[in-house]
RNA sequence: GCUCGGAUGGCGGAAUAGGUAGACGCACAGGACUUAAAAUCCUGUGGGCAUUCGUGCCCGUGUGGGUUCGAGUCCCACUCCGAGCACCA
C-alpha cells in the first residue's frame, strides 16, 4: 500500500508537541475549565493492550475539541502501579517490584506517547511514588481518626466523639474509640491456603486448587473501612451524577437497601435470643424453623450434645467452600439441625433451629426465620428435610395456592395469620407488614429495620507491594497513627517477596519493622505488617492531577475548587468492570474528604462513560491462548497512530463491544491517504487544485452540515458517525476540479481532534505557523447547514408512490399540488376521494383515500 | 434464578419526540490506468418478479400478535445471544 509518510510525520509532531509544551495545562485559573479523565492503567508487564487506546482516544478527541472550543482543559495520565501481578513477578524473578514497575511504566508511557495523546505529562502520577502515597497514607489516617455521626450523617474527628460517662479506664476508652473509628480491626474470613502459608485473592483460588492445594475460609485479623455508614448517602447521591443507568442500577443493587424488620426469637433453655432480619415480617405465622449461618456465634452454645459431632463436621465442610461456591444455586440444600428449639412468637409453636450454608454471616444478622411457603430457598430446604410448610399469604383475588408444589413469593393477602392478640388475616402485604411490626415492637421483640447488603470494605492485604498502613502497635498494648510530618512511611528494602508463612505479609519478617523504639514516644513497638489494597491509590488520584507536585498538601484548595466545581470531574471514561468496586470506593473516599471540607463537591465524577471491549477478529475476547491478540505497536508500525485512533473510533458505538478487523483498519487508513492526496501532491507540495474561491451553495451546505454533525457527535461521544461524515465530506469535495481553500481548512480543523498528526503536517504545509491543536474549532451557520432543496416522499395509503423535490419549507398546499400531478400518484388515487392528508414538513406527504 | 442490555445485508454498523430502512466503511463484481501487478480512480451490490432499461411492483430490521394514516423505533407474548449480580432472607 502506497501511504503518506505517517511514520516520519507522527514522530516529528510528537517531538514538536513535547518541545513546545503544546498540551501543558495552564495554571491560569480564570478561563472556563473542562476536566476529562481516563481510568489510569495498571502497568502490566505485557504492555499496552489494544483495548486501552479506545477509551483514551475518546477522551483525547473530547479534550482536543474542548481546547479548540476555548476551554482550559485538564487531561492527565498516570499509573496505578501497586498490585498483585507485579509482586508475583518479583517472587519468581527476584527483580524488585519497584524496578519492575519502573520498567513497565516506561514501556506504557512510550506506547501512550506513540499514539499522540494530548496528556500533560508534567502531571504524570504513580501511586507507588512515596510523594504520592504519602497522601494516601495521610487520608487513611484521616479515616482512622474519624467516626460517623449518624445524626449529621457525616464523618467527624474522633476527638469529638462523645464518651459515655461510665467509661473511666483509658483502655476502655480506647476500645470505645476503636469501635467507632471509620477504620478498624476485625477478624473476618479470608481465603487461607495452609500449604502456601498465605492468604489468596479470589482470582488466585482456582489456580492453586488446580495445583492440588487446599483453600479454606478462615477468619483472620484485618483492617476494615466502615463504608456501610455511607450506604444511604452513596445511594442517594447517585441522583447527582450523569452516569449510565445500568451502572447506577448495579451500584444500587450492590448497596442493596431493603426495608424490613428485625425479630428476636427465644431459645428454649437459654436466656439469649436469636435476632433475625426479614423483609417479609408479614409471613411470621408461616415461619416453621430458624436457620443460622454455620459461623454464627451462638451455634456452639445452643448445639445439643447429641448433635455436636454433626454440627462441627458441617461447619468444617462449610469452611472448605468459598463464598461463591456456597452461593451457587443448588436445588438440594445442605444443613444440619442443632438440636435446639425456638418458639415462633406469633404461633407459640416450638420450631427447630438448623444451620445451613445458604445463610451467610455477612448479611443481616446471620440468621433467618425460614418461611418455606413463601421463599424459594426455604421451600427447597424444607422439601429436602421434610420440614413443615405453611400457607399464610395467597394471591389477591384468589384464596388458595398449591403450597406443596411451589412457594408463593409475591405479595398478596394474609391467611392463617391470627392469634389471641393479633390478626393480620385479610390484609394486603404492605399493611400486614406494618401491623405485625407494630405488634412485635409493642411486645419488645421486634422493630422496623433498614438493611443494606453492602459490607464494610476489607482494606488490608498480607502483601509487600502496597502502601504500608501507618500505624504503630506498642508493647504496652496501645497504638498510634503516624503524624503528617512522619509520612510517607516507606516500604522497607527486602530481598525476599515470598509470604512469611504465618499468614502475615513479608513485612513481618523484617526485624526493624516489627520492633523498634518509636522516636516520638520512646516506646518499643512495631509497624502494622499489612499493606493497603490496590484500590487505595485509585480512590483520590483525580485530585492529585490537579496539583501533582504540591509537597505541603495533597491538592491546593484553590486549584481543587477551580477544577472540581461545580460537579467534579466533567467526564470520566473507563471500563464497565469498574462499575461497582472502584467507582464505589472512590465515591466513599471522596465523601470522607467532603465531610472535612477538603473537597468542594459531594461526588467526584459527574459524567461517566464506559467504553466497550474490543474483541478478537473472531468475535471472541482477545487472549493469548486463542491467539487472537492484536498488538498496538504492530498496528502503529503498519498504519500509523492516526489510523489506529480513527479506526477504534470508527468501529462502532463507543460503549459497545465490537470485533477487530484487519481489512477495516485498511479502510480508514485509505481514508487518511485520500485526505493526504486531497491536500498534498506527489512532490509534497500543496495541491494546486486548492484555490481561494467562494463556496457554491452546495459546497456551503456540505461544509456547514459537516461541521455541525462532527461537533454534535463529539459532544455526544458518537465518534463513529462523526468520522463517517468526515468521509462523506472528502468523497464529495474530491469531485470538484477546483477545491475551495476555506472549506478545506475548516475540514482539517474538524479532523484534527481525531487524527492530530496528519492534520498538523498538512496545516503547517499550508503555511500556518501555529499548532492546529491551538486553533479555534470552526463554527457553523444553522441556515447553511440546512438543505435548500429537499426530497419529499409522497405516499398513497402509506405506500411510497413518488418522490418530489421542493425548496426547504415549502407549504403543505404547494406540496399537495405538485404531488397530485405525479402520474404514479394519480394512478393509485384512481379518482378516489381523498379522506385524509398527513404532512411532515420537508419529509413526507401521505394521502389517504 | 434475578437485573440490565442486545438481535438490522456476506461483515462492522447508520437511521428512534414513530415519517424515504441499509448512511459510512469492509468484502465482492465489473471497468479505467499499467507490459503486468500493487496502489489509485469510476460503476454496481438486501431478496424476488416485471421492464419499453426510464423505472415499476411485491417482500424485507429474531418470531407471533397489537396500537397507528404510518412501526427497526411504542405495547404484549415468545426465541436466541451477551453482560452483571446471585441461596441477600
Amino acid at each position: 500500500m502506497n501511504s503518506y509518510p505517517f511514520n516520519e510525520i507522527e514522530k516529528k509532531w510528537q517531538k514538536f508537541w513535547e518541545a513546545n509544551e503544546i498540551y501543558k495545562t495552564s495554571e491560569n485559573i480564570g478561563n472556563p475549565k473542562f476536566y476529562v479523565l481516563d481510568m489510569f492503567p495498571y502497568p502490566s508487564g505485557a504492555g499496552l493492550h489494544i483495548g486501552h487506546p479506545e477509551g483514551y482516544t475518546a477522551t483525547d478527541i473530547i479534550s482536543r475539541y474542548k481546547r479548540m472550543k476555548g476551554y482550559n482543559v485538564l487531561h492527565p495520565m498516570g499509573f496505578d502501579a501497586f498490585g498483585l501481578p507485579t509482586e508475583r513477578f518479583s517472587m519468581v524473578s527476584g527483580i524488585h517490584p519497584k524496578d519492575a514497575t519502573e520498567r513497565n511504566i516506561k514501556v506504557f508511557r512510550e506506547q501512550l506517547k506513540m499514539l499522540g495523546f494530548d496528556y500533560d505529562w508534567s502531571r504524570e502520577i504513580n501511586t507507588t511514588d512515596p510523594k504520592y502515597f504519602k497522601w494516601t497514607q495521610w487520608m487513611f489516617i484521616l479515616i482512622y481518626n474519624s467516626w460517623f455521626d449518624d445524626e449529621l450523617q457525616k464523618a467527624r474527628p474522633i476527638s469529638e466523639l462523645p464518651i459515655p460517662d461510665n467509661l473511666k479506664d483509658p483502655l476502655e476508652v480506647e476500645q470505645y474509640l476503636d469501635a467507632h473509628r471509620l477504620a478498624y480491626i476485625d477478624y473476618v474470613p479470608v481465603n487461607w491456603c495452609e500449604e502456601l502459608g498465605t492468604v489468596l485473592a479470589n482470582e488466585e483460588i482456582d489456580e492453586w486448587r488446580e495445583k492440588g492445594y487446599s483453600v479454606v475460609r478462615k477468619p483472620m485479623r484485618q483492617w476494615m473501612l466502615r463504608i456501610t455508614k455511607y450506604a444511604q448517602r452513596l445511594l442517594e447521591d447517585l441522583e447527582l451524577v450523569d452516569w449510565p443507568d445500568s451502572t447506577k442500577e448495579m451500584q444500587k443493587n450492590w448497596i442493596g437497601r431493603s426495608e424490613g424488620a428485625e425479630i428476636e426469637f427465644e431459645i428454649i433453655g437459654n436466656p439469649k435470643r436469636i435476632k433475625v432480619y426479614t423483609t417479609r415480617p408479614d409471613t411470621l405465622f408461616g415461619a416453621t424453623y430458624l436457620v443460622l449461618a454455620p459461623e454464627h456465634p451462638l451455634v456452639s452454645e445452643i448445639t445439643t450434645e447429641a448433635n455436636r459431632d454433626l454440627v462441627e463436621d458441617y461447619i468444617r465442610q462449610t469452611s472448605l467452600k468459598t463464598d461463591r461456591e456456597r452461593t451457587e444455586i443448588v436445588k438440594v440444600k445442605s444443613g444440619v439441625p442443632t438440636g435446639a428449639f425456638s418458639i415462633n412468637p406469633a404461633t407459640g409453636e416450638k420450631i427447630p433451629i438448623w444451620i445451613a450454608d445458604y445463610v451467610l454471616m455477612q448479611y443481616g444478622t446471620g440468621a433467618i426465620m425460614a418461611v418455606p411457603g413463601h421463599d424459594e430457598r426455604d421451600f427447597d430446604f424444607a422439601k429436602t428435610f421434610g420440614l413443615p410448610i405453611r400457607l399464610v399469604v395467597v394471591p389477591e383475588g384468589s384464596n388458595d395456592w398449591d403450597i406443596n408444589s411451589s412457594a408463593f413469593v409475591d405479595e398478596g393477602i394474609n391467611v392463617n395469620s391470627s392469634n389471641e392478640e393479633i390478626s393480620i388475616d385479610g390484609l394486603p402485604t404492605r399493611l400486614a407488614k406494618e401491623k405485625i411490626t407494630d405488634w412485635l415492637e409493642k411486645k419488645g421483640i421486634g422493630r422496623k429495620k433498614i438493611q443494606y447488603k453492602l459490607r464494610d470494605w476489607l482494606f488490608s492485604r498480607q502483601r509487600y507491594w502496597g502502601e504500608p498502613i501507618p500505624i504503630i502497635f506498642f508493647e504496652d498494648g496501645t497504638k498510634r497513627a503516624l503524624d503528617l510530618d512522619e509520612l510517607p512511611l516507606l516500604l522497607p528494602e527486602i530481598a525476599e517477596f515470598k509470604p512469611s508463612g504465618t499468614g502475615e505479609s513479608p513485612l513481618a519478617t523484617v526485624p526493624g519493622w516489627v520492633r523498634f523504639i518509636d522516636r516520638k514516644t520512646g516506646k518499643v513497638g512495631g509497624y502494622e505488617t499489612n499493606t493497603m489494597p490496590q484500590w487505595a491509590g485509585s480512590c483520590w488520584y483525580y485530585l492529585r492531577y490537579i496539583d501533582p507536585h504540591n509537597e505541603a498538601w495533597f491538592c491546593d484548595p484553590e486549584k481543587e475548587k477551580y477544577w472540581m466545581s461545580p460537579n467534579g470531574v466533567d467526564l470520566y471514561v473507563g471500563g464497565a468492570e469498574h462499575a461497582v468496586l472502584h467507582l464505589l470506593y472512590a465515591r466513599f473516599w471522596h465523601k470522607v474528604l467532603y465531610d472535612y471540607g477538603y473537597v468542594s463537591t459531594p461526588e467526584p465524577f459527574y459524567k461517566l462513560f464506559h467504553q466497550g471491549l474490543i474483541l478478537g477478529e473472531d468475535g471472541r475476547k482477545m487472549s493469548k491462548s486463542l491467539g487472537n491478540v492484536i498488538n498496538p505497536d504492530d498496528v502503529v508500525k503498519k498504519y500509523g497512530a492516526d489510523s489506529l485512533r480513527l479506526f477504534e473510533m470508527f468501529l462502532g458505538p463507543l460503549q459497545d463491544s465490537k470485533p477487530w478487523s484487519t481489512t477495516g483498519i485498511e479502510g480508514v487508513h485509505r481514508f487518511l491517504n485520500r485526505v493526504w492526496r486531497l491536500f498534498v501532491n506527489g512532490d509534497g507540495q500543496i495541491n494546486p487544485e486548492i484555490k481561494d474561491l467562494p463556496l457554491t451553495s452546495e459546497q456551503e451546505y456540505l461544509l456547514h452540515s459537516t461541521i455541525k454533525k462532527v461537533a454534535e457527535d463529539i459532544e455526544n461521544l458518537k465518534f463513529n458517525t462523526a468520522i463517517s461524515q468526515l468521509m462523506i465530506f472528502v468523497n464529495e469535495i474530491s469531485k470538484y476540479d477546483e477545491k475551495p481553500l476555506c472549506a478545506l481548512e475548516k475540514f482539517l480543523l474538524c479532523l484534527a481532534p481525531f487524527a492530530p498528526h496528519i492534520c498538523e503536517e498538512i496545516w503547517s504545509k499550508m503555511g500556518k505557523s501555529r499548532s492546529i491543536a491551538l486553533e479555534k474549532f470552526p463554527e457553523y451557520d444553522e441556515k447553511k447547514a440546512t438543505k435548500k432543496i429537499v426530497e419529499i416522499v409522497v405516499q398513497v395509503n402509506s405506500k411510497i408512490r413518488a418522490r418530489i423535490y421542493v425548496e426547504f419549507d415549502t407549504s403543505q398546499e404547494e406540496v399537495v399540488k405538485i404531488a397530485l400531478s405525479e402520474p404514479n400518484v394519480k394512478k393509485y388515487l384512481n379518482g378516489k376521494e381523498v379522506k385524509k392528508i398527513v404532512f411532515v414538513p420537508n419529509k413526507l406527504l401521505n394521502i389517504i383515500c
